[in-house]
DNA sequence: CGTTTTTTTGAAAAGTATCAAGAGAAGTGG
DNA sequence: CCACTTCTCTTGATACTTTTCAAAAAAACG
């Protein structure tokens, strides 16, 4: 409890008050926690794994919007409108989520703290959009979702910087709104360049990090 | 000050508390209210006109993000973040807004109310960029814009439903991220294509909306 | 170790950006 | 109110990037 960001700085009473209400769901790898269309009851907060947030369009391709892991929530819109969730939330690994009923939240909403973290966590997904939205081409996308990557899931391992991929290129493409192929060219492109190097499918051998973020910051691009 | 979306429905008193720490200022067409790197100091509310918020790319192309006109807020950052501002806030007619210092709309946040549609605002914005995210084409994405542009500073006007247009063609083309030739081609199609007539540079008869609807939404592009 | 799935690569097609010129609208002063 | 200037917008031709389709290569899985 204590380590879920939201919560964070709240006192033992709180906490306890808040732990009761609390509804705990284990959810297997591939499962759909919310489907599109579902009547969100409430918030969810990642407690182990990871889980995407996406849209199916009507040609049946896979829009990810969001990747969210331990700490992370979801469903806040229940919080302010009361309709259909307008995407899914599909579970990437096997994960634990902490559910809370609309209601109980709302009450938690009259603590300042708790509410300056919403909007906090609102704000830093609105500036991530932000810096993917308008102008970008992909050899700045793709180096930015790299290193978003590499600072997520990242790990220093003999010797280098690994990252274990929670999403396949497909995924990847998805992701960003492009296709499979033309992941596959890019990163082709980046390990020809030295700054990378795929180890199998799912990780990525980050050898020039500060490559990766000098493509990335359009700001340095002059 | 009723008027204000953020402060609806509460107290005389609190009106009369929130009033005295408001600082109006006017600001002439083309002013900069907020600059890219200033320090945000608090809290911003668009009581008439319309500002832009937008960024400047290294190669001096512009990328608006977000238009505000009356009952807007911009400068939320300043509650959770105390660095620069990330984008520009400019004045794209003659506008009177209002300041609040971030010290004094934290304490309003007290307001579980106002919290809340802080939030929804926010939740709003995202729900924006997520439907403009990812893999939507041009005959979706402009469309998409019209509509909005249409909601928003559409009128009834003898027989017609007209837009007086906030932005130019460039500043269209600078919203969305693509060349200014580019949104004159897709206008010129819609044009033909029945659904949208421009009077001049600044108007847009929209002649049928309802296809416009169809053209913007990816689901019923079946 | 063979089978299935995923990824990479190639070639052609589609869409958008860019460059360049011309047309049109808006603003100014007579 | 008109003519002139300036700015914005439109249109055309070409170049570039990404998508799509197709096949081969590599990785993952039982």
């Amino acid at each position: 409890m204590q380590q879920i960001p939201l919560f964070s700085g709240m006192t033992r009473t709180e906490l306890g008050e808040i732990a009761s209400r609390i509804i705990h769901r284990d959810y297997a790898k591939g499962s759909v926690i919310i489907g599109t269309g579902d009547r969100v009851p409430g918030i969810a907060i990642v407690n182990t794994g990871e889980v995407k947030a996406c849209r199916y369009l009507p040609d049946g391709r896979e829009q990810i919007l969001y990747l969210f892991s331990e700490g992370d929530f979801f469903g806040e819109r229940s919080l302010y409108r009361d309709d259909d969730s307008p995407y899914q939330v599909e579970a990437l690994s096997d994960v634990k989520i902490c559910h809370l009923y609309r209601a109980d939240f709302q009450e938690l909403l009259a603590n300042p703290a708790i509410a300056l973290r919403v909007i906090s966590e609102l704000g830093k997904r609105l500036a991530r959009l932000e810096s993917f939205a308008g102008s970008q081409d992909l050899d700045q996308q793709i180096p930015q979702l790299l290193l978003e990557l590499t600072d997520k899931y990242g790990r220093e391992q003999s010797g280098g910087l690994f990252v274990r991929l929670p999403l396949s290129r497909e995924g990847i493409a998805n992701y960003l709104g492009i296709a499979r192929e033309t992941v596959s060219r890019k990163l082709s492109q980046l390990e020809s360049d030295g700054v990378i190097r795929p180890v199998g499918n799912k990780t990525l051998w980050i050898r020039d990090r500060a490559a990766l973020a000098r493509l990335a910051d359009p700001l340095s691009k002059i």
